[in-house]
DNA sequence: TTGATAAATGTAAAAATTACACTTAAAAAA
DNA sequence: TTTTTTAAGTGTAATTTTTACATTTATCAA
């Protein structure tokens, strides 16, 4: 039987959440939008497997890269059997390798609009979204799609594009703080206010301590 | 590639959480405890082939299993090249199937105590405790370790052993009947004590409805 | 100096959670 | 028949968390 993983590699810019996709070169269904994939080396760890495919397009490692879960069906490839172990990636989109990403046919897809997509890859990517959703009200996931200094409202304008609602600006800023995982900095990003907004930094190591005295991280 | 499926399979007893182990019968690692599993038909679909696998174990169809995640790492199976899907069931222990468990060298075991297993499968079971307890708390899959009809205090201590605390008597009464999604009979439960304690049901038909209008069962 | 604009801030009301102790129903024993 | 035993069942006040909501402030550009 033949062992793929997928990957589904997500990034946030605009204030949009965004996934990479491509142009398929392969047959069958050349041509079509498709997520990135290959095979399992039989000598390879599957999660190597899915970091290989992470570096090769986006020249990433050391990134937030997680099981979705494995798509089995029988039929899912017209081709032959196959079975796919799905994975999903938050990168900075600052800071992938454009020249890369041109070279393999990726482009940055907006979720709110995903074009059709092949085999079950348009399934991957609705339980990809789902999951997400879910995690970033209970970990702190979100930190791995912004840049490493970013502003409060940066973060609040992300978590409102995963939820998909407004957040109050008050109650947000509060909940956020309260945790004690943001280190304030002395600088400010001028970029999109004359005002400027303070750069914060997330503090991981702050993050595991609490975690492992039972803190519980939740944005509602 | 070898691809195969592993089942752990979760049921209350005794006020007790318990899991199904097996001694090995085929090599390597003949007569260690291990996880169920068998290998995906080439024409099989991966969640239709654990469902088989657990039919063949406790005689059940249609009964709580999903997907725990995939085991890849390239040297897992001392003998050849393997990747194991593991899904996880939860079953009423009242219900399966005692004969066809024991021509099977099968026997259940106190989460707390559970033996050494071979190759990954520890791994497994510490995985899906993990999953189990984290969606014990969103989702109301308690009810699918309980026998039909129940009381308030088994469904307690049933929280109790998967958050491994003590709950509140008063507090998760009010809370667990606050979702309205429990019908109360008029059939007592006479064999914990003299007074007896008041029988429910899970309806489901109501926890469907309510999901689908943002509500969130959730219990701390 | 003024105008424009996004960032930043506080408080009161409502809701949810927590802590906590006595009464009751029914069977068994006296 | 009465008493004893025991787990089931119940209410409230204090605390914490969440929600709703409007004004001031820092900085750049005109």
């Amino acid at each position: 039987m033949h062992v793929a993983v997928d990957c589904l590699i997500f990034g946030f810019d605009d204030n949009e959440l965004k996934i990479l996709l491509f142009k398929r070169r392969v047959r069958p269904a050349v041509g079509k939008w498709s997520l990135i994939g290959s095979f399992v080396q039989l000598d390879e760890d599957v999660d190597d497997a899915a970091g290989r495919v992470l570096a090769e397009i986006t020249g990433l490692k050391d990134v937030f890269l997680e099981q979705l879960g494995c798509y089995g069906q029988a039929n899912r490839d017209p081709g032959f059997r196959c079975i796919s172990l799905a994975y999903f990636s938050l990168i900075r989109i600052t800071e992938y390798d454009r020249e890369l990403v041109q070279r393999h046919g990726a482009s940055w897809h907006s979720v709110s609009k995903i074009p059709e997509l092949v085999f079950d890859h348009g399934q991957m990517v609705e339980d990809a979204l789902k999951k997400i959703r879910i995690e970033a009200r209970h970990r702190p996931i979100g930190f791995e799609l912004l840049r490493e200094k970013f502003t409060v409202p940066q973060l609040q304008s992300l978590y409102e594009e995963i939820y998909a609602r407004p957040l109050d600006p008050r109650n947000f800023r509060k909940k956020i703080l309260s945790f004690g995982i943001l280190n304030k900095l002395d600088e400010k990003d001028m970029t999109t206010s004359r005002r400027g907004a303070f750069l914060y930094e997330f503090n991981r190591r702050k993050y595991v301590q609490l975690s492992q005295t039972g803190f519980d991280f939740e944005i509602k």
